[in-house]
DNA sequence: AACTATGATGGAATCGTTTCCATGAACGGT
DNA sequence: ACCGTTCATGGAAACGATTCCATCATAGTT
């Protein structure tokens, strides 16, 4: 701005103004020994100086950048934001600043996003995980290797790496025995990659409640909010006898629902909707949606926690689901 | 994990491993004078030993982080969740880190926040500032000081740091054109913190439009979701004479739905409404909500790109709004 | 008075990379 | 053969804070 840059206040400048040596300065900002005389004219002299410690020293000395890395597939997904949020709550409570990185559900992005991580040696990292078990495994093994502090959050990625999740196969198992219970039979799983034990409930969900399976009836949308759309609609067209459907996140229930909209179909008179997450629209439809409500802010409080937690952690945390019944399920008619 | 921490490979090991100078590696590895022969050998050490150089070393070096620090009112509300995921993609591809804070329109966090930043030596920032320009102004001068690179996103805040913002005055008259033409006199507007520009263009609009203003018709809501709903179920109960309203934001116009929803008051027979951003429920409420469009995930790119700028920058730039209808506005009926 | 223990203090090493500047080799011109 | 120029190279200083360890002063005990 005005006149040459002028030289940030060191912590020589704050102890040659004390009249003390570096290292007398550094145990009076960090709480070591001190005489009450000393301590006094430190802190003066570093009032006087407006002297703000830099945190570059710091982490080369110590060989670590304080804050988390946190890795998600994607901000603008309602459930994640939240998540996000929980994570940035627990964090400042820390003091701990965060640094968000998007995968896209993208292996090679994710790795990326790793590799900047080490470098700027950030040692805890939250991470919903882009793969399953065996790839998740490889791609967060230099991670591991460089003995950061992993957390996964939603999503499990290695049986050794800590992570919180909510309880998903009890969250769909109650989300089909509520559809099961008004009478449905033909019931359609609308997933997306990265749900793979939602599939799995609902396959094991209609064993248990002796509904035969239909394959054709679990469609898989790619990871794009179009794709979403044109799995919901392509099967609201293709299967008319479906009239009960389970979107596995609140993207696909937001593409459901405009498919639905779009061919005339009518919730819950033709087809009955619960979809995963609860998030603030979803009491805004007409009818207002019956959800699996997955506690977003908490999952990423608990993995901020996790992260930021010294010594021994616990494998894996799991938090409850709940049905959140509003108007979007009524009995079957057909 | 196994065995004893082993000490990270650095420079000075991949200088001898390749029987050159660690001046020699660094100018290797980041493009400086060097033979062919001996970046040969450099590079084939550097593979060799799985080298991946440190950010702590260069950061104090260069006396600098490397990012971008992002400061946001709430990243659960939509606009804000897209508006960052604009800054990630453009950060994404320069290879910077976001580093994401949430200041909840508070001016002592945003300043905490702030302080945080220059600790760490980060040195671009983009921030949505918690206040106008006079206390904006004040909270962010240490950050001025400091001589970060800031930059504001869809709010001013300095006249002497560049902004990015919709142009809200324009959204506002169009948006109040399209009501007075469906023959509405009686226009609500409901607002919050951080919305004076809109409240302004609401006034004027309707000064310009020949309409005579209400100064009871002006409602504001504090920052929190239970407080837009109160504030939207007063109005919607305190004058039944209104019968169109807009609200200043997705988070009122969620309050508005919800509220009209509670009262009987039916969208558009009853109130007219049109809500600011498009966010992806509009489209899914019963009617679809027709909205004044701001280009959040733009907004967000453009002002990384002018954060990770060099050299002189233009004040401020202004992305355009869209008035998108759907149908949550009709003709007055009373 | 001498000895021991304890606490305060400060000089300097350390962390890893960048960058300055001196040095030497090689090449071209006279 | 000598001189001047240019390019590659490397030693070491620098960045700022932390932390180790030697030193000294003080107090208590014998």
């Amino acid at each position: 701005m005005n006149g040459p840059m002028q030289r940030r206040t060191t912590i020589k400048d704050v102890a040659e103004a004390a009249g003390v040596g570096v290292a007398t300065v550094s145990r009076v900002l960090s709480g070591g020994s001190a005489s009450a005389q000393t301590r006094e004219r430190v802190l003066a002299a570093a009032a006087r100086l407006d002297y703000h410690p830099s945190a570059l020293g710091r982490n080369l000395r110590r060989q670590r950048t304080g804050g988390i890395g946190l890795l998600i597939p994607d901000i603008t997904d309602a459930f994640y934001a939240r998540l996000t949020d929980g994570v940035l709550s627990c964090a400042r409570s820390y003091g701990e600043p965060v640094t968000v990185g998007v995968t896209g559900d993208d292996p090679e992005r994710e790795a990326e996003l790793i590799g900047a991580l080490i470098e700027q040696s950030m040692d805890r990292v939250i991470a919903v995980p882009s793969r399953d078990e065996e790839t998740a495994g490889e791609i967060w093994a230099p991670a591991l290797r460089a003995r950061l502090n992993v957390v996964f959050v939603d999503r499990r990625g290695r049986p050794d790496v800590p992570s919180v999740v909510a309880d998903d196969a009890a969250g769909v198992l109650t989300a089909m025995e509520y559809l099961i219970g008004l009478g449905h039979k033909k019931i359609a799983f609308l997933t997306r990659h990265g749900q793979s034990q939602r599939v799995t409930a609902f396959t094991e969900a209609l064993a248990s409640l002796g509904v035969p399976a239909d394959r054709g009836l679990v469609v898989h949308a790619r990871a794009s909010r179009d794709s979403a759309y044109a799995a919901a609609a392509g099967l609201l067209q293709n299967r008319p006898d479906v009239t009960a459907l389970l979107a596995g996140g609140n993207v696909l229930g937001e593409a459901a629902v405009l498919a639905a909209r779009e061919l005339d179909v009518r919730i819950p008179k033709d087809v009955s909707l619960i979809m995963f997450d609860d998030v603030p629209w979803a009491e805004l439809c007409s009818p207002p949606l019956t959800v699996v409500a997955r506690p977003a802010q908490d999952l990423g409080y608990r993995a901020a926690e996790l992260a930021l937690r010294q010594g021994r952690r616990p494998r894996t945390v799991a938090l409850p689901t709940e049905l959140v019944v509003r108007a979007s399920c009524g009995p079957r008619l057909r």
